[in-house]
DNA sequence: GGCTAGCAAAATATCGATTTTTTCATCCAG
DNA sequence: CTGGATGAAAAAATCGATATTTTGCTAGCC
């Protein structure tokens, strides 16, 4: 059957687009010029738009219709919204894992946070440079979960909230070291959803979040 | 600044696409080959990629690399997590909007419920057919009710939510004319939700989209 | 001065032709 | 038979050129 190792231009476009607004390589709210894109990314005018057009579903590109396209721009005020609708949707995802959660899920919960302890956040000791590593383990960690909630759309809003939450983490700048011991907030969480105590889980998640919030929302104002 | 009467080929075809999704026209499933949808919309090469890409933002068709696009696909199963979602979802944005609700949200509530109301479902009496402008007034009352939740992607998330019950809705087919009485249903939830009675609010809202859903779900088994 | 029309440059949007990849029927070897 | 290679046809993806629209500036007018 032959399946093409080459991926088409218009997902090689959308993965680097993707990349470089999460990165703020592309700034919020800057214009994103087609003719630019194409010679950025050296692909041609379909793909380009196409990957645009792909872009606004998750909500990191914006289009107006005659005027092209823009990155969504950020706003401290943005980010509150995000962080109360994530809290609410995966704490609603959280709690039914718990309440439908088998084995396997449980595994993987253990499996997920055991990767994600292990590994340094940071690359180097001294000062912070990302581990895109962590990165990738951090959001199974988070997505192991809610992976029992027995709704796809659910977890596609939590994907998406996830993704957008990271963009203003990484915005933020992780020039300030977090110096909260966030791995040992990662155990409590497992082991109050491993244990199935729902009231335990949801707060301890929401806590989670507001934690990490705070140190990001101070960079918005 | 002289803006254009005339929408752009892309929006025209989106807007012509989105159509005949909701409506069955393409079927659930269905293959959407680009040369089929040229002839079919009399337009160009991208924008039909482009109506297309911007479709998946909607959860109306989906793409594959390199084989193309298809209408997203139906079941009971789908259908079933779909209503659970979108319980949830909109019970949390009814609850956050009865709390922050101010005197403009209670009239848009007020006046959307009257014109529902005195709208009819069907143009005819005595056979079912869609009255269009009742599908319109539908909608804006039970976003009227959540208008006030305070999150822009909590909104956009039902909103999505809405229209892709809305075309199981009518996928299921508006033969059987329904005979409930669907008014008093929205006349008792508006009345507790103004009255600021949450825990009645929520359950009536429940209840009503457990009542349509029966309906709906018979026809997917 | 402030407003608007008009114009040129820039950018978006669109098209038609071409390239690449997938699909599918057919054939051959084990 | 079955499993996989083969090649022609279909479809997706891509490109480069062109048409259309917006933008931003200038000049003229009240």
């Amino acid at each position: 059957m032959a399946i093409s190792k080459t991926p088409s231009q218009t997902s090689k476009v959308y993965i680097a687009l993707r990349q470089d607004i999460m990165s703020g390589a592309l700034a919020p709210g800057q214009k994103l010029k087609i003719e630019d894109l194409i010679r950025r990314y050296e692909a041609g005018n379909t793909p380009v738009r196409e990957a645009l057009s792909l872009l606004t579903s998750d909500a990191l590109v914006e289009r107006i219709d005659q005027r092209g396209f823009r990155v969504v721009p950020t706003s401290k005020q943005e980010f509150e919204e995000l962080l109360k609708t994530r809290i609410w949707l995966e704490q609603r995802a959280l709690a039914e894992s718990i309440r439908n959660g088998d084995e396997e899920w449980e595994q993987n919960i253990v499996s997920a946070q055991r990767s994600l302890a292990e590994t340094d956040r940071s690359l180097l000791a001294d000062h912070f440079v990302a581990n895109s590593e962590w990165e990738v383990l951090h959001k199974r960690f988070h997505m192991a979960l809610i992976q029992a909630c027995a709704s796809a759309p659910l977890l596609k809003f939590c994907n998406q909230l996830y993704d957008q939450n990271t963009r203003y983490r990484r915005l933020a700048g992780q020039s300030a070291y977090p110096t909260r011991k966030v791995n040992d907030e990662h155990e409590a969480i497992a082991a109050a959803v491993l244990s199935k105590n729902e009231a335990k889980s949801l707060t301890l998640l929401e806590d989670h979040y507001h934690n990490t919030a705070r140190w990001v929302a101070e960079r918005f104002s």
